[in-house]
DNA sequence: ACCTGAACACCGTTCAAGT
DNA sequence: ACCTGAACACCGTTCAAGT
């Protein structure tokens, strides 16, 4: 029990693990930005110039991996998010989140795929949950302010967001931004 | 050039071929139910009792094997539609045929996908030609009465119908009936 | 005319052996 | 502590050989 660098420790990784780390997450993200994030990991590895052994050494799922990758780019988002309810009206705060949580959930597209389909406890499936959270406060403010209907819950946001990035990905971005445009309408009749 | 049964022949299948054709088939239907459209194509096979070669020499893509598996319900779908607006109110006929083809196209879970990937020239891409074309009539319709505002367009339709199907199968029926109920009544307001 | 199944290419995932 | 790469299982797709 003297040397131990297991889970509890903390301690600095090795040099070469850190490179290593990095070298993956740059090409996962070249490679999931050209073929969508159910992209070859094979490819990843062999673009990082490790073994296939190696990534799965640092990312044991592919959710590991995307959401490592997502990490820095969720944080400001639902830091910018959690801040906007005081920024604007209730109104405007839910269409610039709606927005803005679209265009990112298009960044690789399949993402929208993968968050709807994370685990139970897997790191994607906690912000999904914070990404709910965020929605399901700006609707509260926005139904309180009476700028949507009274029956509008956060999943109903969720599932917009989702929707519309799937729609992004698949068809073309214009025609997601009117579906996103149609449905807030929606939301706010009554 | 006598006893040629190619393109242009239409003369009788052996009669192997056509049960072989027809064990596919309903393979296919079963399996695509439970994996979903993607599922693998050699399971089908070993399940229909064929070896893969003969499930490509019917089907030479997976287009073509789920094309084949929808053309009588789509025959169907796309008459009921074309009778649809002269039954009922413009505003009405929209919003059946809307609410009709995203529960047909949440047969097997990733339809929506292979829809809208549809190669041009293919028979599903036919088929999305139609139902496009009948969406658009009713659209037109909708319009015309004032069911729906001026700027909604046939392909409005389109994105939302494969959005919610997308949803159906992903996250759940229920969310998918409120998208399409919350973005029916934008395509209303105005 | 149709069927078979081996062949090839590719991928996901694990793990014993190295350093 | 981390890396390697062979090993295994599985799939998509083609095509020469059979009947």
């Amino acid at each position: 029990m003297t040397g131990d660098c297991g889970v509890g420790g903390r301690r600095r990784p090795r040099a070469d693990a850190r490179r290593n780390r990095q070298r993956l997450l740059a090409e996962a993200d070249a490679v999931f930005r050209e073929d969508g994030s159910g992209a070859s990991l094979e490819r990843v590895a062999r673009r990082a110039g490790v073994a296939i052994g190696t990534l799965y050494g640092h990312f044991p799922t592919r959710h590991d991996l995307v959401a490592a990758l997502l990490r820095r780019r969720h944080d400001e988002l639902f830091a910018w998010g959690e801040g906007l309810g005081a920024e604007r009206g209730p109104g405007a705060a839910l269409e610039a989140w709606v927005r803005a949580v679209v265009e990112h959930a298009s960044t690789y597209s399949g993402l929208a795929d993968l968050l709807v389909a994370a685990d139970a406890g897997s790191e994607l499936h906690d912000d999904c949950a914070r990404m709910t959270a965020i929605g399901e406060a700006l609707v509260a403010g926005a139904r309180a302010a009476g700028a949507v209907r009274a029956d509008i819950r956060g999943e109903d946001v969720f599932t917009l967001v989702n929707a519309a990035a799937w729609t992004r990905a698949g068809l073309s971005p214009e025609d997601a931004d009117r579906l996103v445009t149609f449905t807030l309408d929606g939301f706010r009749r009554g």
